[in-house]
RNA sequence: GGUCCUGUCGUCUAGCGGUUUAGGAUAUCUGGUUCUCAUCCAGAAGAUCGCGGGUUCGAAUCCCGCCAGGAUCACCA
């Protein structure tokens, strides 16, 4: 069978069906048909596949549209609807029964039931005895589904760009429902009937759907319309080797984005598992682009794995614009701000914290928590227990000394600064700060190792109690470049509350 | 049960008859750098290439058989 489609434009489509959240594997799936629609310069379309009435649902629509647009991965035409065109697949399933390819059977339910449990007694495979397919008599007012009139011999051959040549046997295929007795469509008449009208050239979808290919192919011949080019691509399996499901955590694609992963980290992860090129684990968007291919894809399922996951997120928030990560978190995690703090962060102040914070960070969302105590106006709760000198008097008694020797001589470069203040509250990013008196982070580096050996203590041990008080956390960015940065009258406020430790 | 698919370190993978004492990544463990964390650097451990035959001077790579796992067999998609 050859294949009249393969100089046409590349047109393929992403069709998942609303009955739940976009989960990882339809993103892998929308992902790969990108991919090979970008590298052609060919067309990538959406069609939602709503013909089950019963358990299709429009926020899962929604939901599709949301996570697609979040992940970059846009359609290049309107959204088919299958639902909106119940008439065509109807009219379709009647232009096949008159042209010889399909009949209507009368067989309720129950009785193909039976069929099957008799055929299973007799060691052959459940399938409908096609009792109808010859039928001459028109049975007028009975209810009755559509059935395909699939050849009793030979074969379907195809080569899938993925898994190579497979066969199926025309025997062992059923005389499958088009049309079911309530005049709805099933999947594989309406799939095809849409990939004709769309014109699509290849099918990329997960290897579930291997078994249906078959059937597809006698449909689209039925329909006189070259068959397309396969791609079954493999499952993703949850860490006990099963099919990965709502057990596994994390499996749709927004709860990702609201843990703070990055859209293009994520769709680096998921083309890596299962793709390869070469050694390299790290993409941006035009190098997956560039660089995909089938036949680089892998033929066995993968196990997903979320530490690899998270070490490439921090890959690619490394290399993000700092800018961009902002947006994000005024986009994504504005909850975790007051509104005073969350105007700070909009400020060039705001912008170089992120800077800052930036290298040291898998997640978006510990970027957001990082920047939410100094955004903050006034001073932060302090939890002093896990401090080494917690419990060691002596060590305490030095280190205040030291940090009240800090206080005292950064206090003195700051006289003659001038201060601006607005209702009580400093003006953020226009409040002086060390920095501006000429003391850069590099400075601050010596102060502070001068102010150590001064006092005798270790550096780390002086700093790490000026960084819960300046941060009310153990971890942040580098205390040199924020006691440079911060406004003065914040850094001297929190710095303070060492006496009350 | 029938049909179809799959089988390399825990995990993701490279490998397409010889440069392989099977390479990289992640995770783990050591050590170093560092104000914390993250990064970075050096190193360790981890795979009888599902098993058994065969072809060949030579096989993870080709052929056959077996085993294991999965998908699917609906008036669900």
């Amino acid at each position: 069978m050859t294949n009249a489609l393969s100089s046409d434009r590349v047109r393929v489509r992403f069709a998942p069906s609303p009955t739940g959240f976009l989960h990882i594997g339809g993103v892998r799936a929308a992902l790969f048909n990108w991919l090979y629609a970008r590298q052609h310069q060919g067309d990538f379309l959406l069609r939602i596949e709503d013909t089950d009435q019963e358990r299709s649902e429009e926020k899962f629509t929604q939901d599709f549209m949301a996570s697609l647009r979040w992940l970059g991965l846009m359609w290049d035409e309107e959204p088919i609807f299958q639902g909106k065109r119940l008439e065509v697949y109807r009219e379709k399933a009647e232009e096949l029964i008159e042209r010889g390819f399909a009949y209507r059977c009368f067989c309720s339910e129950a009785e193909v039931g039976v069929m099957r449990e008799q055929a299973m007694k007799e060691g052959k495979k459940p399938q409908y005895n096609r009792r109808c397919r010859d039928r001459k008599e028109a049975s007028v007012g009975l209810p009755f589904v559509i059935r395909a009139k699939i050849p009793l011999e030979g074969h379907v051959d195809f080569t899938d760009m993925i898994r190579g040549p497979i066969r199926f046997e025309n025997a062992d295929l059923d005389d499958f429902v088009l049309i079911r007795s309530n005049g709805a469509p099933t999947y594989n008449l309406s799939v095809v009937v849409d990939d004709v009208e769309t014109r699509m050239t290849h099918i990329l979808r997960g290897d579930d759907h291997i078994n249906n290919t078959p059937k597809q192919m006698h449909l689209y011949q039925f329909f006189n319309y070259p068959v397309p080019q396969f791609a079954h691509l493999p499952m993703i399996l949850g860490p006990d080797k099963k099919k990965l499901s709502k057990r596994d955590g994390a499996v749709s694609a927004n709860v990702y984005r609201a843990e703070g992963y990055l859209p293009e980290a994520l769709l680096n992860f998921l083309a890596r598992l299962g793709w390869s090129h070469g050694d390299q684990e790290i993409f941006s968007m035009s190098e997956m682009i560039q660089y995909f291919s089938f036949n680089h894809v892998q033929k066995s399922s993968a196990v997903f794995n979320a530490e690899k996951l998270l070490w490439l997120n921090g890959a690619h928030i490394r290399s993000a614009k700092s800018e961009r990560l902002r947006e994000i978190v005024l986009e994504d995690f504005s909850h975790y701000f007051s509104s005073p703090a969350l105007s700070r962060v909009q400020t060039p102040l705001g912008l170089h914290l992120v800077t800052l914070i930036q290298p040291k960070v898998k997640l978006v969302a510990e970027l957001a928590q990082q920047l939410v105590p100094l955004c903050t106006p006034g001073t932060v709760e302090v939890d002093a227990t896990d401090l080494k000198w917690y419990k060691d008097p002596q060590l305490k008694a030095t280190l205040q000394a030291a940090i009240q020797n800090v206080l005292g001589s950064l206090s003195k470069k700051m006289e003659g600064a001038p201060h601006v203040r607005t209702g009580g509250d400093l003006v953020w990013g226009t409040s002086p700060s060390l920095g501006d008196q000429g003391m850069s982070s590099v400075d601050m580096d010596g102060f502070f190792r001068q102010i150590s050996e001064q006092h005798g203590v270790k550096l780390g041990d002086l700093m790490q109690p000026v960084r819960l008080l300046l941060t009310g956390r153990m971890v942040s960015a580098g205390l040199f470049e924020l006691l440079s940065l911060l406004p003065w009258d914040l850094v001297q406020a929190r710095l303070a509350k060492i006496q009350t430790l």
